[in-house]
DNA sequence: GATGAATGAGGCTTCATTCAT
DNA sequence: GATGAATGAAGCCTCATTCAT
């Protein structure tokens, strides 16, 4: 994953900003951005507390950076994963891979899923360009494949990411089976796939054929 | 909103209970659940802070107790609205009153929709018992509609809620035209119901006359 | 020392504020202002940290404010001193009481001598009016005294506050003779000022009576 | 300025000391000892961080040093200056002199003026042996000059040193004509001087004959 | 019940100093 | 000698919570 940026400003840099990254990622997946100590960041990435300042702003910073880097990163997959396919099977390409990659970065989805409402008090002052990007290749798709007949392609596109964002947090939220908390059975995140399939390309309509 | 609720127990007590949750809701909203200071949340209501410690036992239950008055509120108003129809058209009520509601008390949404999300957070100790009502009544009128022969009805109702709620969010996040920020000017929500309700229905298919 | 003052705010809160910055006098002189800590000053002041943020901004408000505090005392004790006086004698007053003040409040003298010098890093930003006041009282007591046909009154006054300061700087460095460190003695900061007089008056010309 | 002094001890090692001495009195000019980074005296410098550590053993010994280093440069120079002079000549030769040296190098002037004072926190713990050559210089002109008849002349040398050295502050302090700010104007310390020599000699005096 | 002054634990951040290269 | 990335101690300040009135 971004391995070509490692190659930015001489290998141990990218390097330790890279660990800082991913060292935050864990952290604020597991209590949250306001929750979590910076220290905390520091000691998971094993660096002294002063060596994150010398990367990044603040803690602020190290959220929009986590999901500027997070989001190109998603972009980067699901563009590699309908490149070259027919605008109708894009769709299709573009719900499971959104869905496989929450599943395969759980740490990752939690970020984007749960802090990145949180930080939409950020957002408000801070306009995501990876996010835009988002939703501009998924409305892309379905103006290609002539889905926007009856509902907006930018509209349909939020709609399809409410769907994959939600069950994106059912999924992280429901604990692993092992903890035999209160929480409910993590379910599969990669079937759900074909549900959001059928929703938007068919509806839930009761009689398919009449 | 919920004057009657004034009378639950107590005159002047539910309503100071009120004050203060109604002044959660705003600052909450206007600044974000941890960026809020409590003392701001008893300015606002107009009562000391101790006061505040006479009614939530801290500022987390301020939050808890503002989701759960919420969206027993939210429930109650889908009952209503939804009370008496047949099943397809109950679904098409509940889409339609729930953005109508969305569009009528912003604050609120605000923070159902995203502090609710931060404090997924707290959700992890804490099950919302008003937010799985939510989920089951929807999930009732998919099954009532037939709805659920593709798609397992809680399946559904979680996509149908994740669009709502995206949608909720991309107009709380939208500005007021007024303050000509750079931010996207606020669409029509209300009408954006209509999109859900086809997406759900009947999908974006393309042909839908063949 | 500014009685009146108690009355402001109610009894406590002028107590509290006064014990907090006559904690910060002694906290300042004995560490310099830089390297004295908030949470020294609050010890001292047998307050909670956080007390201090109720009645002042911040650290570089604290010492503001005693400039402010002390030098409106100074300026008050001044004008009682030649108050009824004539001219002449007025600045005689004004020189023996200076030294006089400095005496008896080491610690007001060694912050508004030695850290008034330093914090002139905020008084580029900052107008300390009641310096202004001081200098304007001496340079019309200079001016009433005729004392200024060769230099102007301005001119001075600046030249008169600084030996004062200079004396009351060495004063204030020199060590008490208990504490037999390599300082020199304490001199009688009282008789110098005959020396200001002397010098003030006729300057040091070798021959008085030719 | 003390060009000579390149040739002291080797002729790189010490250009490099000194370009840290004068990137030193720069910064602290601008910022004040204690706001000042060691990092940005060594960007100023045009030196690593670390090379200050190679010829200072910390940031203290940056200030004690470029004290010494300054005190002495205005020493030679003012002794240079009165130099197979009459006494009484000495006097006027020593005052114009310094305030001339303060006018031709501001930054020097400002650590001196400023930041040693604030340093005398410094300075209880450090003896400075060039200033008190300095007084002692001053000191024995008086002496030479018979000035020391109604005060003794090493309290009239610290006198003097607080009336020059109040005026360069005030001098220090006035801003530049074109930055436009509320500050006053900068006078001419150089005429300055004669005001100094008037009151140093004769006094205020009203009447100069009688 | 209501108040709001007081508390004090704790986090973000800075920056002098070090040391491997 | 020179570098500058890394360190980590330490301080200012915030703010949820308490409790005497």
């Amino acid at each position: 994953m971004t391995v070509h940026s490692a190659a930015d400003r001489g290998p141990r840099v990218t390097d330790k900003r890279e660990r800082i990254l991913l060292a935050a990622e864990r952290i604020f997946a597991r209590h949250g951005f306001f929750a979590a100590k910076v220290s905390d960041v520091a000691k998971e990435a094993g660096v002294a507390d002063g060596t994150i300042y010398l990367y990044f702003k603040n803690k602020d910073d190290l959220l929009i950076s986590l999901f500027e880097r997070r989001m190109a990163d998603v972009n980067a997959r699901l563009r590699a994963a309908i490149e070259g396919k027919a605008p109708a099977d894009q769709l299709r390409a573009f719900i499971r891979t959104y869905l496989q990659l929450v599943h395969d970065e759980p740490a990752a989805a939690e970020v984007l899923t749960v802090e990145l409402r949180q930080s939409s008090k950020f957002m408000k002052e801070y306009a995501n360009p990876e996010f835009a990007d988002f939703l501009r290749t998924l409305g892309g798709i379905l103006t290609a494949a002539g889905l926007d007949r009856h509902v907006p392609a930018h509209a349909s596109a939020r709609m399809i990411f409410g769907m994959l964002d939600e069950i994106a947090l059912a999924w992280v939220l429901a604990k692993a089976p092992l903890g035999g908390g209160t929480r409910p059975k993590k379910f599969d995140i990669v079937r759900a796939a074909d549900w959001v399939i059928k929703l938007v390309e068919t509806g839930l309509q009761a009689k398919e054929t009449t």
